[in-house]
DNA sequence: TATGAAATTGCAATTCATTTTCATAATTGT
DNA sequence: ACAATTATGAAAATGAATTGCAATTTCATA
């Protein structure tokens, strides 16, 4: 099974162990989130998802979204905006990001020894760590060349 | 001249360059934030303010707050709430945060190896960086003891 | 010291994302 | 089908951030 359906299992086994009904819209706002696979705004989810399913609402994509963060889903961050974005959350590896000021663009990485010299800091401070964020914000590859013209 | 001095010396100047006036108002605000040198929220800092010039709005508060973050002698972090957090920017060294989770606590760590790291990250990337945030969450010593118990 | 342009202030009003309310509809177990 | 519970849409409420505006203060210049 790829990622995609392993997220989507997980969600079902979620609803029947709390009680939650199936519902063609949610599903359909659920999916379409986890194919993307991409960090949305509730606004654009919305947007996506209004093109190919009018008659769902924005309330219905909040909703979804908090409901996926709420049981480990889907994550939440701000990266420097007004508003918050939301990814899925695979059972795979953690990962920290480069934020693009210019276009927006957000890339993905894993560095280990990053990881490891947190660890190394927050035992310093006798800290428990349970999560952490780390965001580089600049320029990406492409609108570097842009401005350099 | 110690670090607060300086930050105040900073202001002055960028009042002059930018042909910004004097109030004591605002200079008793940018003083008191200063010199506190913690991680203040906007509502924060007003009540502080409040307990000894009354006569001090919201709005200058917000306002004062603002103007540092915008010349570059405050910055501006979310750490997971929903409410904005600034605190003074000192000429010195650049810093990342330990927040716990429980009471609040805010720990201020730098390591230059992990510096380092990102900056290799970036270059793999072809990506320009200029600025970063790195937020360690979980327990602090304290609240970890307590938890034990 | 008096003047006036420009900055500052307080208060209220507004913005904007997020969250909640509530009446209605859909789902599920019996 | 029925009852109980969850899901939904639309609108209203919330809350932090921001702005509009009239009144006040600052400050360079007369
Ligand atoms: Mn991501
Ligand atoms: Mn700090
Ligand atoms: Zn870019
Ligand atoms: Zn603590």
């Amino acid at each position: 099974m790829n990622k995609h359906g392993e997220a989507i299992a997980r969600f079902a086994k979620h609803k029947s162990t709390h009680g939650l009904k199936s519902s063609d819209k949610r599903s359909f706002v659920v999916d379409h989130f986890i194919q993307a696979d991409r960090h949305f705004t509730v606004e654009e989810l919305y947007f996506e998802v209004k093109k190919l399913r009018p008659e769902i609402s924005y309330s219905t994509v909040y909703r979804a979204l908090k409901l996926l963060a709420k049981c480990g889903l889907a994550s939440e961050s701000m990266f420097g905006e007004t508003v918050s974005r939301y990814e899925p959350v695979h059972s795979s590896a953690h990962h920290d990001h480069l934020v693009c000021n210019k276009c927006g663009r957000i890339i993905e990485f894993e560095n280990d020894k990053i990881e490891k010299l947190q660890k190394d800091v927050a035992r310093n401070y006798d800290f428990l760590v349970s999560a952490h964020r780390l965001e580089l914000y600049g320029l990406c590859k492409k609108c570097r060349r842009k401005k350099a013209l």
